[in-house]
DNA sequence: TATGAATGAGGTTTCATTCAT
DNA sequence: AATGAATGAAACCTCATTCAT
């Protein structure tokens, strides 16, 4: 009924976290059985419970897959051009969270009730705030007022969207408000505000 | 074991209700049976069900309770001052939503499941930027550049902080916080960006 | 949801009654809830335990309401014709039992768990095998060979047949075969069968 | 309480349905909880549920179950007896519906509410009707006329005899009768009765 | 006489987990 | 290493029945 997760696709291990990580997504942690995780990756229910004896385990297992973006600073800043230099880093972003967007929406719902979850999530929200700070300061070439009141705001709205893109409908319009957003913020640097 | 609600606390309906809210919130609505809500609303298993028929009917429920923040425009806008103008409406609204703060938190949680659910919350983050533009361009006497981006931006930052404040711990610095990034807008919008 | 019972149809205890019997013929006794009566019969729901403390009694009542088919031998048999007597006698039980179709069919399911139905209904089976017989010794001017296997044979015919028209479609085409089956009995009577 | 079924009888899920058989029997369907048919099978509850998901599965697979009465015509046809092939008949069919008496019993109950239930039992009735036109046909070497009513008849009186077997009382008096009439049946068409 | 809120026992069903193979 | 039958705790929900009004 539920269409399988592509039986080549790697290993059963794999598979069977692929299967969970969409469906934990789609219906929540809670409301998931793990025989249907089974049956989606094409395995065995033994064979889940094999690899993962408990089901939160399987939460643990998708958090480790959490790619570590690493962003190249220097290969997003253009120097003395902050609008510049944040719309390459966010497009950059985009591509990256866009690669695990049903798993970090999942982690992002199961936050409050499992504390790996949620540290992961701060982690990722502390990393993305001192990526934006730091592409700001390069493209500023080390000027640094108001820099952190802006990489929070950055980060909050591309956590919000990202947290919500699951919802929304319209994603190239959500784009366009996000590229006029970092605008306005890189003007306001640039026109001396902090 | 839970602690009960206050027994005295209006009807039993309320109470379950009220039940509901704080376990919803605390463990996901997934994960908390309808024997707990009872069990810490101080009533009978049945009563839940008799007036709540279905375990969804109680989020509909609780949404509904939702409470329809109306803003006075009039009493928070001090003219020719953004700033202070977006700092009493933030007050406000800190205010109106830490009244219903686990209720929302929860209803965060449950958006992607529940379609009301869904769409209470995406009708409060429309009603969340418009309040914030009527209040700068109110402020502002009629100056409508660059308010729509500075809405948007300040809604997220709102929504991300109200909806995740469950999870971080210093609440007083997240206020400072927002403070910083409110007159780093509000002084974007006066230096002329937009 | 449920078409309620005529709310003019007498007194509510009658309403009640009347829904009980539609409801239970159609759904059998013990997945019919009282509640459903009520709401059927367009009374509140405690007016049913009212009338009827436990629910068994409604179909206590039900046999009640039983008629106790009294037919006039004297207006049916056609003296010498027997096939004659025994048509008009059948239309005769026909229009008296669909008047009570739905009330047997459901006694006839329910007669496994309920003695006092299962009594009511044998009951009714040896006083349809009576009148058989008296009307066929009647037609016969007294001739009473024979009469008996065929008042046990029409009998179980009318009883078979009338049990099942429920799940049955034709109803004329049914009548048809009747007639045709006691034409060849009476016929075998006059053959001096017996 | 129960007296549980035979432990060695077979399977576990052989043990679940002849419960099942028995319980829904005795009780009805409705009144009988899945809880009393593990019981009385000796298993526990979970696995009643584990063979039929859903508790009107049961009842499917008790259909399943009935058995496909194969009648050898050659071997119950006395040529030229009609009286004497139809008692090896029915003694025939009293022996194969007595193996499936009870299953019988509590189909017929369920005929209403279960379709699946109705059609089994109506496609026996069928299959009963035609045994006995091809044995009578058989015993009077081709002569058809009245042949169709009698098996109607026939076929009423062996159902209603067997569906109600469970309520009547003595069943060697009961055999009595139905000898007696296809007997007269039997004479009527040898009279030339149609 | 009539009502409907309230109760709690008990029904069906789901599911994580174990374990013999 | 892999499997799937088996288990039983516990979930949701229904409903006859009671009772204060």
């Amino acid at each position: 009924m539920t269409t399988p997760v592509d039986p080549d696709g790697g290993s059963a291990r794999e598979r069977i976290l692929a299967a969970a990580e969409e469906l934990f997504a789609a219906r929540g942690f809670d409301a998931t059985p793990t025989s249907r995780i089974a049956e989606r990756a094409g395995v065995p229910k033994g064979l889940v419970h094999y690899y993962f004896t408990r089901k939160p385990d399987l939460l643990g297992a998708l958090v480790e897959r959490l790619p570590r973006e690493r962003v190249d600073r220097a290969a997003v800043i253009v120097p003395g051009d902050v609008t510049q230099s944040l719309c390459r880093l966010v497009a950059m972003l985009d591509e990256m969270l866009a690669a695990s967007a049903t798993l970090s929406h999942l982690l992002w719902r199961e936050a409050d009730t499992h504390p790996a979850v949620r540290d992961a999530l701060h982690e990722r929200f502390d990393r993305l705030v001192e990526v934006i700070r730091d592409v700001v300061v390069g493209a500023r070439e080390g000027d640094e007022r108001g820099v952190e009141t802006v990489a929070l705001l950055l980060a909050s709205a591309v956590s919000y969207r990202h947290s919500v893109t699951r919802h929304a409908g319209d994603e190239s319009a959500a784009r366009a408000e996000m590229t006029r957003e970092l605008r306005f913020l890189a003007d306001a640097l640039d026109a001396g505000v902090s």
